[in-house]
DNA sequence: TCCTAAAAGATGTATAGACATAATAGGGCC
DNA sequence: GGCCCTATTATGTCTATACATCTTTTAGGA
C-alpha cells in the first residue's frame, strides 16, 4: 500500500532503532484501540524509565506523533491520544505516462500550442496572473494503447518558466517537462465530474454526454502562478486512488 | 489555504524559535530555486556555525526536511535537495454534514438500514471479511437544503465494530458515528465518474445517465476491515478539493 | 471569602559530547 | 593494474543536563 511520503514508515522494524522501535509500539498502542481517543500517555520521564532511555529520545518520538497528528501535547497536562479530526487521504498524481505504463499499455500523445498574452475577462481556463502577462496554451491528448485515454488542456505563465517557449513538447510532454524545470511548489486541485461537451468528446472519441472525471491543477512557485492543467478522463474508465495511513 | 496536518507549518514566524527560523530559512532556499534540485546543501557542522547553534539543532531541522521529502540525506556525502518525484496531495475528506453547512445550508439526512450475512460473490459493495460475517447495510440520503446532496451507500462489519448493531443512526450519521467509535483507521478511497442509473438518478432526483462524482472508501483498524461506503455526489455540483504544500 | 502570588509539574528547546554507521578516498601490497 | 584494508568524513542516534514556558494547584494575605 502507497504510504505517504510526507511521514516515514518502517512499522515493520521489530529491532531497527530504539526511537523506531518506541515509535512503533506507541503508534501499535494508540492504532489497536489499547489507548482510546483521549487517554492520556504516560508522561515522557516515565516513557523514559520505561524504554530505558534518555527524555529526549522519548521526546523526539512524540514530537514526531504530533506532528502526524495522532496523539496532542498540552503542557502541564501531558500528551492525549487525538480524535482523527478529518479523513484526510494522500492523492498520489502521477505522470500520465507512468499511469498509462502501468496499464502495460504503450503510450503517445500530440500537442498542439499557441502563445497569446492573457485575456480581460472569463477564459476556458484561468491562469492567475495579470492582463497582458504572455501565456502558453497548450491542448493535448494522451493515448493509451492507440485510443484517446486523456485530454490535456494546459495554461503556463511564460513570465514565470523559464524556456517554456523554447522548449519542444513533441518528444516530452509538457506536465513531465515542467516537473522537472520547476524546483518546488504548491498545488491546488479540484476534482469533479462532468458531461463531456462535444469538442471534448470528439477529441477523446467518446459520446458527448459520457461522464468524465475531471482533475483540475493549478500550481505556484514561490508565490507565483506557474502553470494551469485540466486533465479529462473520459468515461469510468479511470479513478484516482488515494490512501491514508496514520503512519509516522 | 487548508494544510496537511502531517506536518506542521507556522511559515510566517520571522523569529519564532531557532529550529523554526533555521527550517523556514533552508525551505525558502530551496522552493524559490537559491538551491536547486539536486544541490548540495551546507554540511550539519557549517550550518550549525552560520546559525550559531549546535549540530544536533540543525540534525532535527534536516530530519524533518528530509520526512517533509524536501531532501535527500546521503552518509558521508551530504544532503542534497531532492526532486519532487510524484505530485501527491492531500485530500481532506470532511464530514458531509460538515460539508454542507460550510455551504450554508440546512443538513439533513434520512437513512434506512438491514442485517445480512455475507454472501458468497459479487455484492452491490464488497466488504473484505469472510462469508457469513455480519454485515449492516445502510442506505442514505443526505439532503442539503432539502434537496438531495449526496447519496450514502455503506456496509458495516457488524464483527469489528462493537455496537453497530444497537446504534441509533436517525439522530447521527453512520459516517460520524463511525468516526467516534473506531480508533485509528487506514482507508483506501477510489476515486472516479459514472453516469446514474435509475436508481441512483430516482435518490438524488436527477435525470437518469446524469455525470455523477463517485467516492468510494474502503476503512480497516488494526488489519480488521471496517467499513465500505460509496459516496455519490451528483453531476458537476460538488468537487474535491486536494492541496499540496511542500511545508514542513 | 476572595484575589493574588508563588510553587509545582509537565512539555519545549537547545547544548555538548559520545559512539555508531556507512561510504568514500587513499595507500600499500601482490 | 587491481585489490583489500584503513583512515577519514558526514550523517545517525543517544545521553545527560540545563533552562524556558505554560498551566494548574496551592498557599498566603487583605
Amino acid at each position: 500500500m502507497s504510504v505517504s511520503t510526507l511521514v516515514t514508515a518502517e512499522r515493520d522494524a521489530e529491532a531497527g532503532t530504539l526511537h523506531q522501535r518506541i515509535l512503533n509500539d506507541i503508534e501499535g498502542k494508540i492504532v489497536s484501540g489499547e489507548w482510546p481517543v483521549g487517554h492520556r500517555i504516560p508522561f515522557e520521564v516515565d516513557l523514559a524509565r520505561e524504554y530505558g532511555c534518555s527524555r529526549m529520545t522519548v521526546n523526539k518520538v512524540l514530537t514526531q506523533l504530533a506532528r502526524a497528528g495522532l496523539i496532542e501535547r498540552v503542557k502541564k497536562s501531558g500528551s492525549f491520544v487525538s480524535q482523527p479530526h478529518t479523513q484526510s487521504a494522500v492523492l498520489e498524481i502521477s505522470d500520465i505516462r507512468k499511469e498509462v505504463e502501468s496499464l502495460k499499455l504503450p503510450y503517445a500523445f500530440n500537442a498542439s500550442r499557441v502563445v497569446r498574452r492573457k485575456a480581460q475577462g472569463a477564459d476556458r481556463l484561468l491562469l492567475d496572473v495579470s492582463v497582458g502577462t504572455p501565456i502558453l496554451d497548450i491542448t493535448c491528448v494522451h493515448l493509451a494503447g492507440g485510443r484517446p485515454f486523456c485530454l490535456e488542456q494546459r495554461l503556463i505563465n511564460l513570465d514565470g518558466v523559464e524556456g517554456a517557449d523554447r522548449a519542444d513538447f513533441t518528444k516530452v510532454a509538457p506536465g513531465q517537462w515542467l516537473l522537472s524545470q520547476v524546483p518546488w511548489s504548491s498545488a491546488e486541485h479540484r476534482i469533479h465530474a462532468a458531461s463531456a461537451d462535444a469538442d471534448t468528446a470528439e477529441q477523446l472519441g467518446i459520446d458527448k454526454g459520457t461522464a468524465c472525471l475531471v482533475v483540475e491543477r493549478r500550481t505556484w512557485s514561490a508565490g507565483n502562478a506557474v502553470t494551469q492543467v485540466r486533465l479529462t478522463y473520459p468515461g469510468d474508465r479511470h479513478a484516482l486512488v488515494a490512501t491514508f495511513t496514520p503512519s509516522s
